[in-house]
DNA sequence: CCGGAAATTGGTTGTTCGAGGCAACGAAGC
DNA sequence: GCTTCGTTGCCTCGAACAACCAATTTCCGG
């Protein structure tokens, strides 16, 4: 009755599986992103801290780059910039290639704080993760970039 | 001047990865979530689609379940569910066992359109997921169900 | 060529609404 | 009485949408 399509059907049913997997998720880890914002600093918002941690490790990067990576209104992102600059969590620095644009970076500060909530959170969640061995983990995480990849077309 | 912790460094380097991939991924799905949402029912709104997926396969549950399983604040999920059953895609049945809850189904409205939602994002993700081979997927999504339990402990 | 409109792109701001946290509450069970 | 399930009020955050300014590139007639 299952036809010739065992392995489909498979698919599919792994495919419904990730999207549920992925909702659980993101109910989590909005909770684990607001307590490690709080800990870079007070008053950082929790989705400010994802952008400032791409900021950290991607570089200079203009607005607008930042705004299609995550797939978020620039608007949104322009006032979250804002914020962080007024933390003094951002530095700003005209693109010499294109006067409209600006390039966006972490600051000294920022860079010092986030390494020190990265490590904590890394020791955090290494813990829990301990009994995944070190491939897995790989495996995981390129899983994942591939899977962004997927979403982002 | 590593020492001998060159294994300790890439898991370090792994899990901060995994941090950004995670960032990426949470701006990337919500707006996937919003447009498929909307599919199943007009003004439904995207954090909802999650729950009622959920109930969809998971079965009938307690909305204090729910809460936990996502990390939900409570009364949220009780807007949400009661926004549900505005529109007919949620149906309410008193606990036998606990006077005090309610359990909380998909309605047979809410199983056929999500049934269709699914089947049709299922193929837009699989054709860009087609180079990924069925145990990759596999893997994937195990490796995501066990790092949603190292999040929720 | 060249000067200058017109369309494009980068970013900001106003407005609106969705979504969740917190807290206080009523109701049912223990 | 005290805990647990759920609802409700209030507030804040965050993102979409759209209108806007400024710099820039394109293109066109002279």
């Amino acid at each position: 009755m299952t036809t010739a399509v065992g392995a489909e059907v498979d698919r599919a049913e792994l495919l419904g599986e990730l999207e549920r997997e992925v909702g659980v998720m993101i109910g989590r880890i909005r909770r684990l992103l607001r307590e490690r914002a709080r800990t870079v600093h007070e008053e950082l918002q929790s989705s400010t801290y994802l952008l400032l941690s791409w900021l950290d490790t991607r570089g200079p990067l203009r607005a607008s780059e930042i705004s299609e990576t995550f797939g978020i209104d620039k608007g949104a992102i322009s006032r979250q910039v804002q914020h962080l600059i007024e933390l003094g969590l951002v530095d700003r620095a005209p693109d010499p290639d294109d006067g409209r644009a600006t390039l966006l970076s972490a600051s000294e500060t920022a860079r010092t704080r986030l390494a020190a909530v990265k490590e904590a959170s890394r020791l955090w969640l290494d813990q829990r993760l301990d009994d995944l061995p070190d491939e897995d983990l790989a495996a995981f995480v390129g899983l994942l970039g591939r899977y962004n990849v997927a979403l982002g077309v």
